[in-house]
DNA sequence: GTCAGAAAATGACCGCGGTCAATATTAAAT
DNA sequence: ATTTAATATTGACCGCGGTCATTTTCTGAC
């Protein structure tokens, strides 16, 4: 049988996540090196491997619990009256995620743990994305502001795939500005959620 | 000044991507490595980096000609007339793509070199492919198969945030098969393509 | 032919993520 | 207090991508 996780680990746990986050402040998540991490924390190489698996494990901790923060902050707000209003409502998460490449990769690589590993902090951290975007398209809907003839959560998994996409350029070339992000993504957006005709 | 390119580097250049090509074939692209190419193609490890820059420009040829391959195949067949052929038309590629994690990863981060390095194959590729799909939806705007309410370019490019969606989530998730994608990509591009009301 | 200089190729070396058999620590059972 | 078994940690070691000063090979000028 498995008996619960001792209070040593826990502490060990804590302590390297404490560790990594004052890192990434300084070089960054692609700057973020392992050994470096062990060494600060006073712990072996192989420890953080049997906690997290692999450094991506470690870094998906630390990105679930920003984007969980982000979320928080969102869900404060009001909910958005016009697609316009929609799209800064994005913003946060979009200028966390440009923030560095290897924020938009892991996230790609864990955006559809849909089933598998609930229990991950940046598995829930989707699932409450999709559905509070979800929750404002059935509000638009109802306002006649957008579509309806398309479910919600149809729209606002849409919504995902053309931030992902305005991510992804944004890498490769010039356009990163927010105001860029703005243009681009509300011209996906508009055209996905208020077409004009059949 | 810059000479040409000497004889012997063109048949080391070739010797390489036809080793690696037959290596993949084996090992699939996620099992290449880089020490067994150049072991097979009797050359230092330093050669085949000063040709392709990292292991990722050597798959980046290998993978753009291969897109290339399909992209010659698809203009062959006839243009779509409905949103399902326009779906059907993409299977080549889908099926490609989702062989293996590696060619997603590559494709998307090569995805956006719009401007820069004109000359590498993949980019090439982008550019056909989008050029292709923007021809197919203007035929089909024409017809009043969908809608015109949008340029052909920007729904392409929408296209292809749908179709880079549906491959990532079939990386993760149990949705895998041809007839998975059929559902899930027609789902989106028939919302996207042929939306039925403001 | 030979000599200069550019182009091409070399391979020892490094960085860093990741492994695992061995060891140390904990907590429950007696 | 001692034993015992699961839990937690260790650190030498490995794999593999990538670097770069050095050496070899090619080509054109004289």
């Amino acid at each position: 049988m498995s008996r619960p996780p001792q209070k040593r680990r826990l502490e060990t746990r804590a302590r390297l996540l404490e560790v990594a986050d004052a890192q990434i402040a300084n070089v960054g998540y692609s700057g973020l090196r392992v050994e470096d991490v062990v060494a600060e924390a006073g712990v072996a190489k192989g420890t953080l491997f049997s906690h997290f698996g692999d450094k991506d494990g470690l870094l998906a901790v630390l990105i679930g619990a920003r984007m969980m923060a982000i979320l928080d902050d969102t869900e404060a707000s009001p909910a958005p009256q016009t697609v316009t209003d929609l799209v800064d409502r994005l913003l946060p998460v979009v200028t966390f995620v440009a923030e560095d490449r290897v924020i938009f990769d892991l996230l790609l690589r864990y955006s559809g743990t849909t089933g598998t590993q609930t229990d991950e902090v940046i598995t829930q951290s989707f699932f409450r994305q999709i559905a509070l975007w979800a929750g404002w398209v059935s509000a638009l809907q109802a306002t006649g502001e957008i579509r309806r003839d398309q479910p919600a959560e149809h729209l606002a998994e849409g919504m995902q795939a053309f931030l992902n996409h305005v991510l992804a350029l944004s890498f490769c070339a010039a356009h990163g500005t927010p105001a860029d992000f703005r243009k681009e993504l509300g011209g996906y957006l508009t055209a996905w959620l208020a077409p004009q005709a059949g």
